[in-house]
DNA sequence: AGTGCAGTTGACTTT
DNA sequence: TAAAGTCAACTGCAC
């Protein structure tokens, strides 16, 4: 650097692994020189809901991105540290302009770091400008209307990447190993990252791939290759939501004809809400995020659930004695993936049969996600775990559950080998017939109906309390969908019409 | 040919 | 993206 040069525009990639459709960088790029960061914070990677999949996942969307980079004439500088004292060095060292990245709804750690970091930058008189990346909308306060503008803000153009960059003005330092950030976690079966990878699955999964997603999309016996698999991607921001939505959305317009294919027509449009969810949960983390720590309805703070040691264990080995259980946290624990129905199904398991508390299972899965995306993750942890005071309490049965997805037994035998030998019957309750005696399995960790019926009873004792209605309707008025209907409670009864009302809007909801 | 009845199905409620 | 139960309408069949 001269004394003469312009002063940099400073664009630090966070969750945002591309430089398509990346409106941060578009916009730095286009008002001068630019240096493309990536810090690497060894504090983030300590955090419970970190793991080595998530990082070796996000190296190789760096690796990528610098390369994408590179072919416009640019890089990626990545520096290793607290991101307040890289950007603090980076200030002290050249002229900066502004700096430039993505709203981030990231979980306590990372907002109070965007805290720190807003602060240095007004002490040193430097502007932020943050730019949204998903339909997720900052500063919130009614959600009415936010559907309308999730469609709008889709069907935008994307932004194109620059078309020629500055060479890196700093040194970078290598990508750190998982090693030097201290993680040692990263299965064999995880998904590869990078845009190219990335790339592929969208291009398969808009096409032949995806036919059978509708169908498939519940049973991890198709799952993995049924559903898009794009969840990483998304989550790290390898691909953009907007660039999914309008790929998938102009093959729905191929396929939606009279002469279009059906079947590949409506997995689209459930593949379609599916994105729309995605934003709608990570709004209520950024509308509120002391969910990461605290139930959406604070009468739950009166449930008395626990963290006991041998059932957390038992979970987090897949060795509960329920067959269909733990074939899928193995799965989940090799593949750093599963499909949302059994996520749901788990999330009930530990948190009704195994009655342990989300704040002790939920760090656990975060780590097993290598899409681990914090919004999703603490709304889903409540929801399927009975807190929100807006949802209806699922419980799912571990039994009817492995007879509908895994009717003969393919799945838990791959997942479960010692039950390898069991006719399809005995699979899905060993118990019962003695099966597994004698083999290395464990009888159920807890019975199904006591569970159950205890669980439930200490849910529900929580709804009689006094007060409980008028705080669900506030949590109803903040964070529900307005498709689900507006309010929930305080009138009484409700009459016929009404439950057909709900149930349309229920599919309504669900665009099935 | 209509009646009685066990079993099924689907809508809806409760937990 | 629950599960179990209730109830009424319906179905098939024996008589």
């Amino acid at each position: 650097m001269t004394r003469t040069s312009p002063p940099l525009h400073v664009v630090w990639f966070k969750r945002d692994l591309r430089v398509h459709d990346h409106v941060p960088l578009a916009e730095a790029a286009a008002r001068g020189p630019v240096l493309a960061l990536y810090i690497a914070e060894p504090g983030f990677w300590a955090l419970p809901d970190s793991s080595g999949r998530q990082w070796r996942f996000v190296a190789e969307g760096l690796t990528e991105l610098d390369a994408e980079l590179r072919a416009r004439g640019g890089g990626l500088v990545v520096r290793t540290g607290d991101a307040v004292e890289v950007l603090r060095d980076v200030l002290d060292r050249m002229p900066v302009a502004a700096l430039w990245s993505h709203q981030e709804t990231g979980n306590a750690w990372t907002y109070a770091r965007d805290r720190r970091v807003a602060e240095l930058l007004r002490e040193r008189g430097v502007a932020w400008h943050e730019r949204r990346q998903h339909g997720v909308i900052r500063g919130l306060t009614r959600r009415d209307g936010w559907a309308a503008r999730w469609e709008k803000l889709m069907r935008a153009p994307v932004a194109e990447a620059p078309a020629a960059l500055n060479p890196p003005v700093l040194d970078g330092a290598a990508i750190p190993s998982a090693a030097a950030l201290g993680l040692a976690d990263d299965p064999p079966q995880r998904q590869p990252g990078g845009r190219d990878a990335g790339l592929d699955l969208l291009t398969g999964f808009v096409g032949p791939r995806g036919r059978d997603y509708r169908r498939a999309m519940a049973t991890p016996v198709e799952a993995f290759d049924a559903c898009s698999r794009l969840s990483p991607h998304l989550a790290w921001g390898t691909l953009s939501l907007r660039e999914v939505y309008q790929r998938s959305r102009a093959e729905l317009a191929a396929h939606d004809g009279p002469d279009g294919d059906r079947t590949q027509a409506q997995s689209l449009v459930s593949f379609r809400s599916r994105l729309h969810w995605h934003c709608h949960f990570i709004q209520k983390l950024e509308s509120q995020p002391s969910i990461e720590f605290t139930h959406f309805h604070r009468a739950y703070d009166r449930l008395d659930r626990d963290a006991d040691p041998a059932k957390l264990e038992a979970f987090a080995e897949g060795r509960t004695g329920y067959p269909f259980v733990d074939a899928c946290l193995r799965a989940l624990a090799a593949h750093g993936w599963i499909n949302f129905r059994v996520r749901a199904m788990l999330v009930s398991f530990a948190s009704y049969h195994l009655w342990l508390d989300w704040r002790a299972t939920g760090p656990l899965l975060a780590r097993w996600f290598t899409d681990f995306e914090p919004g999703i993750h603490w709304s889903q942890m409540q929801m399927q775990s009975g807190t929100t005071g807006i949802n209806t309490v699922r419980i799912y049965s571990p039994i009817k559950q492995s007879r509908d997805l895994d009717p003969h037994g393919v799945f838990i035998r791959r997942w479960v080998p010692e039950l390898a030998g069991l006719a399809a019957k005995a699979l899905h309750e060993p118990w019962k017939s003695g099966a597994a005696a004698g083999l290395d399995y464990p009888p159920p960790v807890v019975d199904h109906a006591s569970a159950v019926r205890s669980a439930r009873d200490r849910i529900f004792a929580v709804r009689i309390g006094a007060g409980y209605g008028e705080e669900a309707d506030t949590v109803q008025a903040r964070h529900g969908s307005r498709r689900s209907g507006l309010p929930r409670t305080g009138r009484g009864p409700r009459g016929r019409a009404d439950a057909k009302q709900r149930r349309e809007s229920r599919q309504l909801g669900l665009e099935l």
